[in-house]
DNA sequence: ATTATAATATGATATTTGTCATATTATTTA
DNA sequence: TAAATAATATGACAAATATCATATTATAAT
């Protein structure tokens, strides 16, 4: 079992304000895990006890439409933690989890995190921000799908996944979407999402090749996602 | 001065976690404001430093678009707080609160609250559950707005602004938004809007009388929002 | 390697929604 | 109360987007 106190990618998520002590504690009931692409981490509904801590790659958190297609709500990424909510509000987990990529990833039972909330003020603080931070993305991915039409929500989304998970030697996004999940992404269908990405790239704004994306000119997208 | 220990408003929301201490505490740094109809209580970018805690009214949360267009994020009622968000962010707020009725609000200073968040677990648990609410409700406006055309998110807000606001005697809508604003909150033009609170007229599921909504049908409304 | 399957691409068309014009009604202001 | 202004309503049309069909390419399975 590795230590929880050597890791990493602890120091990029609320789990930073442990202390020694706790983390030896957190080593000794924390679970790791690995989890292939593809697969569920957990499903809308579901009673997960306890949150996720990313240690590599990412996962979307999707949720069901009654008309039977799924919505990408997030992205998340190594150093990030998943669950929380769901652990605060003591309620089932309002998305589903799928890894976009293989990841690993360490379970922490709800009691632990739990404890940390009473004994360690600056986790709570540290969680709460994290919420808070993700209530106000929310606010404005919000006010995107209300307002923007479905081109600028491309290129925002571009730009986006840029900024958020880098790019390659030769410059294409990090990032591997397929065209139904970034349609799922900027909520539109699929064949939108394809035809505006051949327009882009008939007008220089980006370049494909098979599933890569090559972001050619930022400063047009920018302007375009205003 | 009023005392906030006597203050029935403050059981609907995180505040209830106070003892009688803290509470007298409160009252003395508080300070009561009235807000008339259509005043702006904090905007966009402002530094509000504290919470506002509704004791009568509603106001609705709004945020621009670099288009010029407001959207509106949230309504907030009797019993709720204001600001939490940003004052656990430590940053400015990011919405815009303007009042929909004539409102009573008294404003906690900053230091208070985040003094309670040291000495009184509850309440910090209290605020997180709340902004993990809120979270959770932003995520499914979301997938609403992504997934759903305008009549069926005309219908879930109609559906909404009853359950949340209730009804007057003659059954209608207890809550007045104009045409504009209900547009604003489906993420539509207001001339769409009306157009198709028109056509709801037309087959029944509503009446109009004037600024009045009258919901007719709710199980036909209900069947066309999902 | 070959076939089967899935992903991407593009055209044609239908539907939804937005925009602009204008009429009508309600509300405010002088 | 009359005039001015704002809110609501509706028509005509344009633009955006979805849907369905089908072709092409990539990927996986045998």
């Amino acid at each position: 079992m590795s230590k929880c106190e050597h890791c990493i990618v602890r120091e990029f998520s609320s789990l930073k304000a442990l202390n020694k002590e706790e983390l030896l504690k957190m080593a000794e009931c924390k679970t790791s895990v690995t989890i292939k692409k593809g697969d569920l981490i957990f499903e809308e509904g579901e009673n997960v006890n306890g949150i996720y801590c990313i240690k590599d790659g990412v996962c979307k958190l999707t949720k069901l439409s009654p008309n039977g297609k799924d919505h990408i709500v997030k992205l998340v990424k190594k150093g990030e933690l998943l669950g929380q909510r769901s652990l605060i509000s003591d309620e089932p987990v309002n998305l589903s989890a799928f890894a976009l990529e293989d990841m690993e990833v360490c379970f922490i039972p709800k009691s632990e995190i739990l404890g940390f909330f009473d004994s360690n003020n600056k986790f709570s603080m540290n969680v709460m921000k994290t919420i808070c931070g993700d209530l106000k993305e929310a606010d404005e991915t919000m006010v995107n799908l209300a307002q923007k039409n479905v081109k600028e929500r491309l290129a925002i989304t571009l730009l986006y996944l840029e900024e958020t998970f880098g790019k390659n030697e030769d410059n294409s996004l990090k990032i591997q979407l397929s065209r139904e999940e970034l349609a799922s992404m900027i909520g539109t269908a699929t064949e939108s999402c394809i035809r505006l990405l051949s327009d882009f790239n008939k007008l220089e704004l980006i370049e494909l090749n098979g599933k890569k994306i090559i972001l050619k000119n930022i400063s047009k997208l920018k302007k375009m996602a205003e």
